[in-house]
DNA sequence: TGTCGTCCGATTGTTGACAATATTAGGGTA
DNA sequence: TACCCTAATATTGTCAACAATCGGACGACA
């Protein structure tokens, strides 16, 4: 599972990459809930750094839609709702079905070789555990990841692979995956694939943008039968280390 | 003209807020020229602030892809590739096209009286200045913005007008826009206006993707006779007040 | 003459203290 | 008892100084 943004390599890493980096995650695994206050104070002790560079990833964390901020009041958690998962999936269609048709135009035959080669492993897994863990491991996202870093568009992979996709691994983790459709989901990969080795971009589209929709009508079904109202996220998955009191934190 | 992100009415406006609306303007406008070196010392002295608030604009600033910064180096304002002009094209084809489907299916009737009326308003000035400046007097995103709004889609409104849309205005005072599209292009946006006024949404998708793909490839032939080889975009438009030395800079 | 290494200056990253604002607790009054 | 106003407290926004890092200039050496 390579990880979804590397910025290894790069040169200098200052502090507040370091800080941001560790608090996306925190907040995309649930380890610090939704809705959670982000106390500057407390988090700086507990970092063991200074406000400023936890100011500096408290913003970038703004930026790509995981906190909220308002002036002189603070940053909270995004608290993710019904709708704005809805509204993912729909911008997702849009995107990811680009993203499969750019990616039939322009992947190369290794990286086409490669792909399948991925999707072998995730069905020997996949057949191991029973389908059941298709969602939880990320194979899905992984699959998906890759096509969209095909397409070639710097825009396109900067939008999703940076914001979006963390914040659908944050959906991910706080609902988990119904696993119904883990195994449907899996047979579609391979269609979009077997399009894209066509070089069939309109083909890779139409496939892409069906099995988005399905996810998302899925997720929709879902939603109508648990909550029948509109209602706000309840976190399922509990933080593993949140009550750890002080000390904490390894150095950065 | 309306503000393309009003952050009016909001209770608390920081000193970062002012500064990066002010930057953003800046460097939208080219008042800031591409390329050039953002230096922390020289700005906050300035604009009369200290390094905090304006590292915090700086870094609002690279979030939505104005500046590119480097730790322990710096930040530089964008240089705005032929390449990344075309990509833009290719994601506002696929986000506004969805906006306008979004549009067509849940845009009020009232609304659509006020598109009518605002088309109107353009041809009567469209009339005026013989075509030539639909573009330039900003017309043409100004359409384009309320079909976004009306899509009622919070997160595709964010992305294309907080972040996308000052970039594409950003190219547009660099290199002006081609005005022998100008006639087609309010037409087309009649054609699209009608589209959602019919309650057809694939329609509405279909001509806005038009649209916009006849817009990208204008530009392509545009660059293409202009620099034959991708070519680094060299600043058009001068700075008007970028020569005035100190004192400078009305207060925030 | 060209290349490498070192040093210096300047800029950025980080820190801690100060000022301004919002939240909350408490008391007073209708 | 409920509501409003006031004051205390804690948090955020801002500032100025310190430390770390980078880029360029100068000079030594092949």
């Amino acid at each position: 599972m390579p990880d979804l943004n590397d910025q290894l390599g790069q040169q200098g890493v200052t502090l507040a990459d370091r800080v941001f980096a560790r608090l996306r995650q925190a907040i995309v695994e649930g380890e610090i809930p939704s809705g959670t206050k982000i106390s500057e104070p407390e988090l700086a002790s507990e970092y063991g750094i200074s406000r400023g560079p936890l100011r500096d990833a408290i913003g970038r964390l703004e930026a790509c839609h995981l906190v909220e901020r308002r002036p002189n009041v603070g940053a909270r958690v995004v608290s993710l709702t019904q709708e704005d998962l809805l509204e993912l999936y729909l911008l997702r269609e849009a995107l990811e079905g680009m993203a499969a048709r750019l990616a039939a135009e322009r992947m190369s035959g290794r990286d086409i070789d490669e792909l399948r080669k991925l999707l072998k492993q995730h069905q020997e897994r996949a057949e191991l555990q029973e389908g059941i863990a298709y969602f939880q491991t990320e194979g899905d996202l992984d699959f998906h990841y890759r096509i969209i870093k095909a397409s070639g568009n710097v825009r396109l992979i900067k939008l999703l692979c940076d914001d979006l996709y963390h914040l659908m691994r944050m959906y991910r983790f706080q609902f988990g995956m119904a696993s119904s459709r883990a195994l449907i989901a899996f047979r579609e990969h391979g269609h979009i694939v077997e399009a894209i080795a066509d070089r069939d971009p309109e083909m890779a589209e139409l496939i892409m943008r069906r099995h988005i929709r399905s996810s998302r009508i899925n997720v929709e079904l879902l939603f109508d039968e648990k909550a029948p109202k509109g209602a706000r996220a309840t976190p399922a998955i509990r933080s593993a280390s949140a009550a750890n009191g002080a000390g904490a934190a390894p150095p950065l």
